[in-house]
RNA sequence: GCGGAUGUGGCGAAAUUGGUAGACGCACUAGACUUAGGAUCUAGCGCCGCGAGGCAUGGGGGUUCGAGUCCCUCCAUCCGCACCA
């Protein structure tokens, strides 16, 4: 009897489904286990080979866990706002909920065929208005709350204090100065291509994440969330955490806390304070002059009348240039200077001050105070401009002559008046002293991180449910009119203002609102982001209409325990679901500080191009080995029709009509293609469909094989040229099953002390990869154990069923097939994982292996009971020691138990 | 520049606390069986050497009875961040 995967599979699938056997469980005397994965965005082109690989490793371990006991949670969903499907309707008009559809039905088709013991009763899709009803009810939540400083924690807005004597008006402004979302007209990352704000997460290298169009900086009105107020509680919270540390580090850097001190020079004409913000303050003697951020608010009520035209130029020049430009012109330093001068508050010396764009408005004060002898930027700056370059710590305390870049490091002081000769680490508190005593400033913590500008000229997200009132107030919508859908428009283009397309829609825009009147809807939405910051809450319960999710299954199943995905979300997606579940938390709505227990980034899967080789101004074609004989280009070729790198001659005439008539050059009577590995797309012809490797080899050989092929963790190329050993492995396991004529056959006898103890290694090695998420070495585990028992003819039918039922998180086709086939009426889904027994595992007799002054030499036996750790050299009167010892006393038997003795001669 | 990760046969990789390096699989070689296959089975397969044996985990050094694993140093590749004061 054969085994039939393709029948198999499509048989059990539909069982499944029927039976509704992956409904989560939620008897809440037993341990729960949440297993997550990172949602997709259901793109138009559908899944490759790559996209399930940890979908997978999450379906093993949840499998697993409910296999030992635990109610599982493993659900799947849909981010689906989002601007691939914006932009395709901006092409062709189509609605993008029609687009999002159809690409959700095609995800859904091709994980089912995957056989993932998903519960799509808790599915989850962030377009839909059922759900993101409670994006914008979150987004209210933050509307109405403030972060209280001293707490540390938000706390809803009415519990403010609001000072005294203000007008209505300051009433007003002084409680949208504390929101946790707020309004802030903000010099913005704008996009002209996308026709939109972007968050700086979002920008690399001065051109956007997706697209790669260039950004340019503009201010404009913007929505923005106060997550600075939780950077020090983002830190924080990540050491309680199971994550990479390259990930926690990411988010630590991306946050970027510096402690320092901010100090406050004078303007000598205006008395104009001007503060900056320094992590050196033990350099303070060293400061030859100030800079200020062209954008910085003083420049001008400070420069003097002669230099303004200069220093306008110069401005206006530095705003015309995009960060992109900034960044590639980082080689030579700029700058003016203002013609105003400030006094130094400890050392009361005067100072220049400049005007560059080397300081940035956008960190700590956009004003710095200038130690050429110890940072290089202002080093290079001071030698430009002819400035003093003035040595305050050096390594000894003595100048060091031909100083040809800043000395950054610790040392001794010199230069520094009254404390020359000190330690800089000691004179560093001592400098802060002097701050204070001359009433310019203190020690502060400076953070990178800036707010986060939520919200998107866009159509396909979530409209803000904010109104705009005719005396200029800014409400909230109030709850019960959530969710607050989109209208339909004509047109998905953003206006050249920068306004969305909703702002088109009269009658969606501009309402009269049965509380505040005629009021003017906002019109921006949110960032894609918002909907993926909080789904897995939405996953408990997503059928609640009264709540986001209900907090008694809030308690049970949070934190995660398990979430796995890729790396490329490490500052963006898991920075502000974090920031968004601890403002749940503050508020009361969650019962955990942190979502993600633990995090695991599954590595990508890269293509593995194949490549013929032309020879030029020719239809012939040379094989990789003998391309260097001709004059030849490399040409992309489908990886779909060949076959261990060795070209289907017949399928590639026929993939393009102008190969038709290819000749080729062979080698050994074979064309061999070359190989490189580059991202999977389209473009390279390298793209692997799931469909159909489920199609030639079905769904638990891709599932296993997507294991085999190297740690979860590691990123590695695709190559279908090893699943042939996996898909035998499941041949060779069906066959033990079955006697020729395809009847079970299977023995009650007592198994051979070998069978047992080579299964029930194969529990323990699979039960403890499983613990430490290695996934791939179950997969030879399995392997091993399957041929070892071809070899013993072991058949017995218990240790058999205990088998399908520690293969069936990796193989759950198979495995039910077998499980029915052997009697049982209820899914192997509900059998728990078999327990290895100490027992079997133990041996006999040891083979121990012998080395002499640490080579290996010899092995001998003893007796299990024999080995412990006070064995004497007496053992080794053994004549083939003997031999190797030649007759010689050891000095010294090193023994470590079941591993090794080791002899010193 | 700063930070992180990785480096083991022809290839993907194993080696959980330092203890027989290369398990398992692919590819390859030889053979068996044939209903001639993209099937199945058996054996071989790190390198040098006829052999005993020697050499091998990116290079060099160290600690140890013993190092892929720990320490120092250099090199290569990949991935983040990048005028952050």
């Amino acid at each position: 009897m054969t085994y039939d995967f393709q029948n198999i599979e499509k048989k059990w699938q539909q069982y499944w489904k029927e039976n509704n056997t992956y409904k989560t469980n939620t008897d809440t005397s037993k341990p729960k286990f949440y297993s997550l994965d990172m949602f997709p965005y259901p793109s138009g082109s559908g899944l490759h080979v790559g996209h399930p690989l940890g979908y997978i490793a999450s379906d093993i371990l949840s499998r697993f866990k409910k296999l030992k006991g635990f109610n599982v949670l493993h659900p799947m969903g849909f981010d689906s706002f989002g601007l691939p499907a914006e932009q395709y309707a901006i092409q062709t008009g189509k609605h993008p909920a029609l687009t999002t559809q159809e690409n959700i039905k095609r995800y859904k088709e091709q994980l089912k065929n995957i056989g993932f013991s998903f519960d799509w009763d808790k599915e989850v899709q962030t377009s839909d208005p059922n759900y993101f009803k409670w994006t914008q009810w979150i987004f209210l939540k933050l509307f109405n709350s403030f972060f209280d400083e001293e707490q540390n924690k938000a706390r809803p807005i009415d519990e403010l204090d609001i000072p005294k004597n203000l007008s209505d008006q300051e009433k007003e402004a002084f409680i949208n100065g504390h929101r946790l979302v707020y309004q802030d007209e903000i010099q913005v990352n704008w996009c002209p291509a996308l026709g939109t704000v972007l968050a700086n997460e979002e920008v690399t290298g001065g051109v956007s994440e997706r697209g790669g169009h260039p950004v340019v900086r503009r201010p404009m009105r913007q929505w923005v969330m106060r997550i600075t107020s939780y950077a020090e509680r983002l830190i924080s919270g990540l050491e309680e955490l199971d994550w990479p540390e390259s990930i926690k580090l990411s988010q630590k850097n991306w946050i970027g806390k510096s402690h320092g001190a901010e100090i406050t020079f004078q303007e000598k004409n205006s008395k104009e304070p001007i503060t900056v913000f320094t992590t050196r303050p033990d350099t303070i003697f060293g400061v030859t002059y100030l800079v200020l951020a062209p954008e910085h608010p003083l420049v001008d009520k400070i420069s003097t009348s002669e230099r303004k035209a200069s220093i306008e130029a110069y401005i206006d020049e530095a705003s015309k240039k995009s960060d992109l430009e900034r960044a590639e012109l980082d080689k030579t330093k700029t700058g003016v200077f203002t013609g105003a001068f400030a006094i130094n508050p400890v050392s009361g010396e005067e100072i220049q001050i400049w005007v560059s764009d080397y300081v940035l408005i956008s960190y700590g004060t956009g004003a710095v105070m200038a130690v050429p002898g110890g940072d290089q930027r202002d080093f290079e700056f001071a030698q430009k401009f002819n400035l003093e370059i003035r040595q305050v710590i050096t390594p000894d305390g003595k100048e060091i002559e031909e100083l040809n870049e800043a000395y950054p490091g610790q040392g001794i002081m010199l230069n520094s008046g009254a404390y020359n000769g000190w330690k800089s680490e000691d004179f560093f508190p001592k400098s802060i002293e002097l701050i204070e005593a001359a009433g310019a400033g203190k020690a502060t913590i400076n953070y990178k991180l800036r707010d986060w500008v939520f919200n998107r000229q866009r159509y396909w997200g979530e409209p803000i449910p904010i109104l705009h009132t005719e005396d200029g107030r800014v409400v909230a919508e109030d709850e019960e009119n959530l969710p607050l859908t989109l209208p339909e428009v004509e047109s998905y283009e953003p206006s050249e203002s920068g306004e969305s397309p909703l702002a088109r829609i009269e009658e969606w825009v501009n309402i009269d609102h049965p509380k505040y009147g005629k009021v003017r809807r906002e019109t921006n939405t949110m960032p894609q982001w918002a909907g993926s910051c909080w789904y897995y809450l939405r996953y408990l319960n997503p059928e609640n209409e009264n709540l986001f999710a209900d907090p008694e299954a809030i308690k049970y199943w949070m934190p995660v325990d398990v979430y796995i995905g890729g790396a490329e979300h490490a500052v963006l997606h898991l920075l502000y679901s974090r920031f968004w579940h601890k403002v749940l938390f503050d508020l009361g709505y969650v019962s955990t500080d942190e979502p993600f227990q633990r995090l695991i980034n599954q590595g990508m899967i890269q293509g593995r191009s194949n490549f013929v080789y032309r020879v030029k101004n020719t239809n012939t074609f040379v094989s990789h080995g003998l391309r260097k004989d001709h004059d030849s280009i490399p040409m992309h070729v489908d990886v779909n029709i060949v076959r261990n790198d060795e070209l289907d001659l017949e399928a590639f005439r026929n993939w393009r009509s102008d190969l038709a008539d290819a000749e080729f050059i062979l080698e050994d009577g074979k064309y061999v293609c070359g190989v490189e590995v580059e991202k999977m797309s389209k473009s390279k012809y390298n793209v692997v469909n799931p469909d159909k490797i489920i199609e030639d080899y079905g769904a638990d050989t891709l599932r296993m094989y997507e294991m085999f092929l190297g740690p979860l963790e590691q990123s590695k190329p695709w190559n279908t040229n090893g699943i042939d050993g996996v898909h035998k492995f499941l041949k060779k396991f069906w066959s033990l099953f079955f006697d020729e004529k395809g009847n079970l056959n299977l023995s009650d006898e007592e198994p051979s002390k070998e069978a047992l103890k080579v299964v029930h290694k194969t529990f323990k090695k699979v039960q403890d990869d499983i613990e430490r998420f290695s996934f791939n070495t179950p997969v030879s585990e399995f392997m091993i154990c399957v041929n070892r028992l071809r070899e013993l003819n072991c058949n017995n039918r218990d240790l058999l069923e205990k088998l399908v039922i520690a293969l069936s998180p990796f193989a759950p086709h198979i495995s039910e097939e077998l499980w029915n086939k052997l009697g049982h009426s209820e899914s192997v889904t509900k059998a728990n994982f078999p327990q290895y027994e100490e027992k079997y595992l133990q041996e006999d007799v040891f083979e121990y292996p012998i080395s002499i002054n640490g080579k290996m030499r010899t092995k001998i036996s003893f007796p299990v009971d024999m080995l412990q750790d006070d064995m004497k050299p007496e053992i080794l009167s053994n004549e083939v020691v003997q031999k190797w010892l030649e007759g010689k006393e050891p000095k010294k038997v090193i023994i470590v138990p079941k591993r090794i003795v080791n002899v010193v001669v």
